[in-house]
DNA sequence: CTTCCTGTACCCTGATCAGGTGACACATCA
DNA sequence: TGATGTGTCACCTGATCAGGGTACAGGAAG
C-alpha cells in the first residue's frame, strides 16, 4: 500500500515538480496537491493522507495556521514544511502549531524521500541549520545564574513558586511562619529583591525552580 | 588539513573501532582518545580539537557535565554526544548544557561520518527519534489556555508577572491603585486563584504573558 | 576552639494585599 | 432601548507581607 502524499503549495512548477518526483518510484501516492489551503480541513479529513507537504507562504491561509487548523482534529498525520523561510518565527512557530518535520526548499530535491521516509518512521527530518537553531533555543534558554540559594532556601523558594502563602508552607514544612519568613527575607537579600512577585518572576524565568 | 577529532568512551572496544573508522579517510584525524574524562578541561585546551565524540556514562565524570566544564572556556568546539539513552533527561540534560549533536550508539556506523561533516558545517545531527523528542517537547509546552482576559487584564497580569506591586502599575499605567485592585480582582475570578503568587505562577506556567 | 553558615524561632511596626460592596461612563449588541 | 461587558474609581476590614532586630543549636571549616 501506497504512502499517502497531499501537497500544498502555491507555486505551480515546484507543485508539478514534487508529485512527478514523488510518483516515479511507486512508493508514494500523491492523492492531490492544492495551490492554497482554503479548504484544508475538508480536504485532510476526505483524502486522509499519511503525509503532508506544506508551504508556508501561500494566498488566502498561510501553512503555520493551516497546520494548526489540522491539529485540532488530526494528530496522527505527518506534516513537513516546505519552505524558504530559514528565521526563528517561521520556524518555531511551525514546530509550536505542531508541524513533524521542517524542510528548507534548497535542499529539497536531495533530501525529500528521505525525510518523508523518516517522519513516517517517527523522526523529525529538519534541515541542518533548522536543527541547530532548535538546539540553540533550547541551550540560551538556561543561564541558570548562582545566587547561592541554600537547599532549603531552594525548597522554600519553590513552594513560594507554586503559589503557596507563607503559612501553607510552614505547615507543609512543618515549620514555624517566622521561620518561614526567615528563610524568605535571606532569598531577598540573595536575589536582590523585596517582594514575592518578585522573588516569584526571577525564579521562574530564571529557572532556579 | 583534516578535522582533529576527540573521543571519550569507556568501551575499549568502541573507542578503537572509532578511531580506525575515523582515520580510514584521511579526512579525520583522531587527536586522542579518553576512558573518562577526569582530565576534559586540560585536554580540550592542549590539543584542540574540532570536534569531540561524547559517551554519557562513563566513570568518574559523566558526559553531560564534561559537556558543561568544556563550554565554560569553549563555545566553539562541536560536541557530538554518542550514547545508547534516548530518555528525556539525558536528551535534554546534554542539549542544555551545549552539545551540538546527539546520536545513538545503535545508529553510529551508518552515521557518525555524515554527522561529523553536518555538525561542521553548523548543523545539529540528531537520531530521527531524538529529533522527534525535541519538537515534540516544544509543542506540548503551549496548551494556552484561554482565561477570557481582557486587553486590559492581560496588561497588568504582565506588569504584574514581572514583578511589579500594585503601586508600581498604578504609577506606570497612570490610573489609581483601586482601578489596579479591581482588575487584579477580575484576573484572580477568572484564573481562578486568590493572591499574586498563584496569578503569576499560572500566568508564567501556562504562557499567558 | 572559635568563627561562620544554616536552620530554627520570636517580636514589632508599617506597608501591602484580599474580599466585599457600590458606583459611573462608555461601547456594543441584541 | 435595555442588557452586557469593560475600564475607571472609592471605601472598609481583616489578613498577609516586608524589614528591622535578636537569639540559639548544630555542623563545617579554619
Amino acid at each position: 500500500m501506497p504512502v499517502r502524499i497531499l501537497i500544498y503549495e502555491d507555486n505551480i512548477n515546484l507543485r508539478e515538480s514534487l508529485s512527478n518526483l514523488l510518483s516515479l518510484t511507486g512508493d508514494y501516492q500523491v492523492c492531490a496537491s492544492y495551490p492554497d489551503c482554503s479548504g484544508v480541513i475538508m480536504q485532510v479529513k476526505e483524502l486522509m493522507p499519511d503525509v503532508i507537504l506544506m508551504d508556508i507562504d501561500m494566498p488566502l491561509v498561510n501553512g503555520i495556521e493551516a497546520v494548526r487548523r489540522i491539529r485540532t482534529f488530526n494528530q496522527a498525520v505527518q506534516i513537513i514544511m516546505l519552505t524558504v523561510f530559514d528565521d526563528n518565527t517561521h520556524v518555531f512557530d511551525a514546530m509550536y502549531a505542531g508541524a513533524n518535520g521542517y524542510l528548507l526548499k534548497k535542499y529539497i530535491s536531495d533530501k525529500l524521500m528521505h525525510s518523508i521516509r523518516e517522519v513516517l518512521d517517527g523522526g523529525a527530518p529538519m534541515s541542518p541549520s533548522i536543527a541547530r537553531m532548535v538546539i540553540t533555543s533550547m541551550q540560551k534558554a538556561e543561564p541558570a545564574r548562582d545566587y547561592q540559594l541554600t537547599p532549603r532556601e531552594k525548597e522554600i523558594l519553590q513552594f513560594l513558586s507554586r503559589g503557596n502563602s507563607f503559612k501553607m508552607i510552614a505547615i507543609e514544612l512543618n515549620i514555624s511562619l517566622d521561620t518561614v519568613r526567615t528563610h524568605i527575607k535571606r532569598i531577598y537579600d540573595k536575589l536582590h529583591v523585596c517582594s514575592q512577585i518578585e522573588a516569584v518572576s526571577k525564579a521562574i524565568n530564571e529557572k532556579l525552580v
